[in-house]
DNA sequence: CCATAATTGATAACGTTTTTCAATTATAAA
DNA sequence: TTTATAATTGAAAAACGTTATCAATTATGG
């Protein structure tokens, strides 16, 4: 489901497909995850999560993340300023591209650095088994708005 | 200084450069840090470094990666579990690529990923301004360890 | 509807990083 | 060389994000 304009039904059916329950708090949290459209860190899922669900603990919401990543729905985003965020996951061969004024994130794909790989494994006689690769740039928004 | 054998007096005289006092205690980290062959988090740091200099405070060792890493001497490392580690910084051009078996870090240059960035603008219609790359896979001696 | 085990939220514990502060020390000027 | 000064230090305490504990609650299958 590589765009799906609602991926919140797909998320819960993995959810209960791996045997975990569907509760209100981890609703929620899908609900917020699946449809961010920035990377979050853990204090923030909790606040916007309290809207909906207002008993919501500042615990579950660590344990439905990590729960989560687990399930490959969502995963840990790394940035200059700090790896305590997390997003979306990618699917299949995609990286990621933020927005250095607002945050916004989005997936891409069509790198090829298999070249690349080769030449770096050549000269460094390591084997290569995984690449990180990310972009940061500004987002349409953010250039019109001067930033 | 590339792959100068010996960068620690380059390291020293930028930090008098900048207006920074040469002390033990700095002595030790730059010691530390300009030579290892791996990213290393704090608290390494301040073992290996009261090795030399046995007083060494922890707080001095965060106080010094700190300046260290202003100073563009060294720069965070980020890697999957976790982001807590310093290496030296690249020079120009350069990424990182990394030894999931052992930590070993080396520096790699020769990517070109202009023609990625091009249609990735065109596609998103985000201004790229800079890139993120990091290799991982397994250095040479752990390939021989059967790992 | 019931029994059961998973899940929850509050509390406390934990490890890492930052702040505070008096004592020390590198540096430049005398 | 000596002195004055401000930078730097280490110890202690505070702050921060994250994890563990545990009794109460709740989703699920029967």
């Amino acid at each position: 489901m590589p765009n799906d304009p609602n991926p919140i039904p797909g998320w819960l059916e993995c959810i209960a497909r791996s045997g975990y329950r569907l509760t209100a708090p981890r609703r929620a949290i899908v609900d917020i995850m699946a449809s961010s459209d920035r990377a979050l860190e853990p204090l923030q899922v909790y606040d916007l999560g309290r809207q909906s669900c207002p008993g919501l603990g500042l615990v579950t919401v660590y344990r439905t993340l990590e729960k989560l990543e687990e399930l490959g729905l969502i995963q840990r985003v790394h940035q200059p300023n700090g790896c305590h965020t997390y997003w979306r996951a990618a699917c299949g061969h995609e990286h990621l591209l933020f927005c250095t004024a607002c945050g916004r994130a989005v997936h891409f794909s069509g790198d090829n650095i298999t070249p690349l790989i080769e030449k770096v494994s050549n000269q460094t006689h390591f084997t290569i088994q995984d690449h990180w690769l990310q972009l940061f740039g500004l987002c349409p928004q953010c250039q019109q708005n001067n930033l």
